[in-house]
DNA sequence: TGCATATACTTCACATATGAAGTATATAGG
DNA sequence: CCTATATACTTCATATGTGAAGTATATGCA
């Protein structure tokens, strides 16, 4: 079946779009947090010397959208902004102790997102799924 | 394979946003329009009698998104608004000669789109894919 | 009939994103 | 060494979304 007959553009902005808002109301129930400043989080915690370049080519992010949310996570106190030595252009981004416990906290609601999907599809359709994202977000991920 | 392993909560953010960038990059060199907008326009051709609350359900957006979205598509001259003879607070939304004409250029970047998943995704993938993500929008659906 | 409740829409404060234009710092090549 | 260019980040105007609270109109039921 053709991608245009099916739609398949506004199915995958649906689908994420619902997602979103499902996981937002998860969150937002347990702590004061969004799921776009837990992916920040997600990107510093897992990284070293983590750039505001290095947030905004994970999540695919414009440098003035990391700006902004930078901003945000700063003056909710969950991160920290320090010099990088060999760069003075560069800024490093660190979780705050707080920064870590929301962190943790998100766990729970991701949970609850993720055994929802999985009582829609089967592992084996995870796993289609996952790889078919994987291989669109490729192709569009060039400028 | 389990979707928390996968992160297929991101996957689905990510492609989701990579391909709006780009739909609305080729939108954006074609008109004066954008992806958000064509999705509104869409609903109101293929509907009779539609209201804010018909394209809020059909798009799955709160009513306050589609008053802001309303406001700036009456300002582009795309919609007109009219009143509805059986329902004092309900409003009707129709396209001008303006918006169906936007509406008809907006085609091309969408085949250019499609194509790509098309170069990315077989047929069979492709129709698997609007299957799941079918499944995993009823499920986020609800409130 | 008349009131309680539901529905359609608006407004407000805010979060999140884009893209263009600007600043400051690095770096590569003559 | 100096200059041209690339890179990291910021600022601005604007689009798009949420959720809470408010207004106006419909509607169901005692």
């Amino acid at each position: 079946m053709s991608a245009a007959k099916l739609r398949l553009y506004w199915r995958l902005q649906l689908a994420a779009h619902f997602s979103q808002k499902a996981a937002d109301r998860e969150l937002l129930a347990t702590g004061n947090i969004t799921t776009a400043q837990t992916g920040v989080l997600s990107v510093i915690a897992n990284g070293t010397n983590v750039s505001q370049k290095n947030v905004a080519l994970a999540l695919g992010l414009n440098e003035s959208a990391v700006t902004a949310m930078v901003r945000r996570l700063v003056a909710l106190n969950y991160i920290n902004i320090s010099q990088n030595n060999t760069d003075a252009r560069a800024r490093v981004l660190t979780l705050t102790e707080a920064g870590k416990e929301i962190q943790e906290h998100a766990r729970a609601p991701f949970e609850t997102i993720n055994e929802k999907i999985e009582a829609t599809l089967s592992p084996t359709e995870v796993a289609k799924l996952a790889n078919y994202l994987e291989r669109l977000t490729a192709a569009f991920e060039s400028k």
